[in-house]
DNA sequence: CATGAATGAGCCTTCATTCAT
DNA sequence: AATGAATGAAGGCTCATTCAT
């Protein structure tokens, strides 16, 4: 079924390509028009793909996602040190700041905005729960909560990252959670 | 002689009866009649004391960054050893979790959606900026970098507590970052 | 009763200060509130001496036109030609340019917007009539149709006045005009 | 392919059926829901059309003029002596007036109401302009001043029109002038 | 008399979504 | 499949007017 799998595969191009407009405008402010006309689309074909707005954000959430974690695992390889494990996760974090802020931000919006009308299993919780397994699987670390510490610690460098005004420097947070995490372990 | 109302205090009241409303609906999606019969005024009312939707919130997170200064420092008192000030400092964001939650997503929700008329006299750079200065200052800690690890570290929690589906317990966190900090700084 | 005259002389007064409020910013687009302060009392205030916006417009239409007769009456005195006359008239016309103007644009407005409610026999068509008919008297001119025409060149002067870019000179139409009639009476 | 409509007749159109909307309730004072209904459509097509209100009364503006100016040329003729010319565009000023009465009170209207706005490229003078430039091509006098002359007791008949109780018969206007000016002329 | 806080209907405009072509 | 014209509910905001003080 070749149709199939070239509508398939648009829809995705599509999704991809949404990201950035949804990045550089809000969700809540971008409007499926400016996001027809940025994809070089018609709204009604927009609306071919996605039945909704609302939709094509979830479903944008999902791929992303997705692609996420696959970028990671394809470069991260199985260092045999968590130090070096760790160290991998932030190079990886610093390489897509830019990207992985924008995401933090858009995903916080979409849940301010459509919280009332989403179900509490949405595809939000279990989508993070995902990644943060993964994660957790990659670091292999016996106790659980360094694996949470390390991932808070990263969702915390976002959020400065838009509140303050200096900018961080991911490289410099790396060495020093890996000598705070290695002080500790000890 | 007019009705008798102290102008500002009357504004101030709003404002904070406000918060509640905001952190329900969001910030995108609440609408100022919607906050104005929560307020039980008129939307008339509203525009007499608040240019507008955007400068009512900016207002708002002024006022309320000022209260959640002064309400810590009134409770915080000196204690004489970091791990004590850490501690308390965690006990205080415990206490007030879901408020400092609700603030963070507002926060976000409305630097996403107006970020675009935001550059520069931000509100929110120097107000963050503010904070994390006070609290710097209640650490007292010689290296700068230990008390925007801290601060880093709340901020994740928080986002982490708006993702995860499993609670955060923060006494738990506190005790595990005190360890921690406390293994590094030896 | 000297409490009525001060009432009424103020109410005159707020009435007068108020036409270069309304001819600034148009009937339609000042509010009560703009032109209280501009006339330096309270939107209440206002309401105490006019019961509404259009009453207090159809107030100063009439207090105007009373007052612009009169000045003319006072200073026209009564020449013994009709080109004298004719000249006298435009003189104060065009020493007084700028008020008509404005007055007539203003009168035009209003009548635009409030013409759905008001009645046939409205306070302008009276009060046009009046003064066409005043100044008919002054001209003495057995054919009416003259002053009709005299008048009719003067609105029409006006009105140019609006919509010309270049500015007009007001001696020299009047030397015109004094010379066509006088060409045609002859 | 889209609905099959021309875009810029189907404008054309609206702006020709608003015309009588705008005059019958004033530029101010129609809606543009009820400017939307009486036309037929949603008030979202009008925004499809016209970017706002204002652009679509300018636009009106534009086009009426052109129009006017069409229809004038159309049936003037170029008779061989200025009485006749200037009794052909009475006639046809006649013939209208109601038309141009009612765009003169439209056109004051709204600059008296947009004026604050509307300081250079005023859309209105440069229409104007070219009106007059052609009227006075059409009568071909030596003398601009005759030209300006008649237009300009064209405008303040319509002026008349408006706050006069009497009606204005047009043909004894014209045959008034004539005289007036073959006098002159002479 | 004077004040200005309060009201709420109503305005212009936006935008997700539908549907004829 | 693709287009873009059409819809209309709903949003932010204004403003003449009222009324407690």
């Amino acid at each position: 079924m070749p149709k199939i799998v070239d509508h398939d595969q648009y829809r995705k191009e599509l999704l991809l390509k949404s990201f950035d407009l949804f990045a550089e405008r809000g969700y809540g402010s971008i409007t499926m028009r400016q996001l027809a006309q940025g994809l070089g689309v018609s709204t009604g074909t927009l609306y071919h793909y996605f039945p909704s707005k609302q939709a094509l954000f979830l479903q944008l959430v999902e791929e992303l996602d997705r692609q996420d974690l696959l970028n990671f695992l394809a470069e991260a390889g199985n260092p045999p040190t968590l130090t070096e494990r760790i160290e991998t996760m932030f190079n990886f974090v610093a390489k897509n700041e830019d990207n992985f802020c924008k995401q933090v931000l858009l995903w916080v919006e979409f849940y301010q905005q459509e919280k009332a009308e989403l179900t509490k299993n949405n595809a939000f919780h279990s989508s993070w729960d995902k990644t943060t397994q993964a994660i957790a699987d990659y670091l292999q670390v016996p106790d659980k909560a360094i694996a949470d510490f390390v991932l808070n610690y990263l969702y915390g460098l976002l959020m400065r990252g838009i509140f303050e005004t200096e900018t961080i420097s991911y490289p410099e947070q790396a060495t020093l959670l890996s000598k705070i995490l290695v002080a500790y372990l000890k």
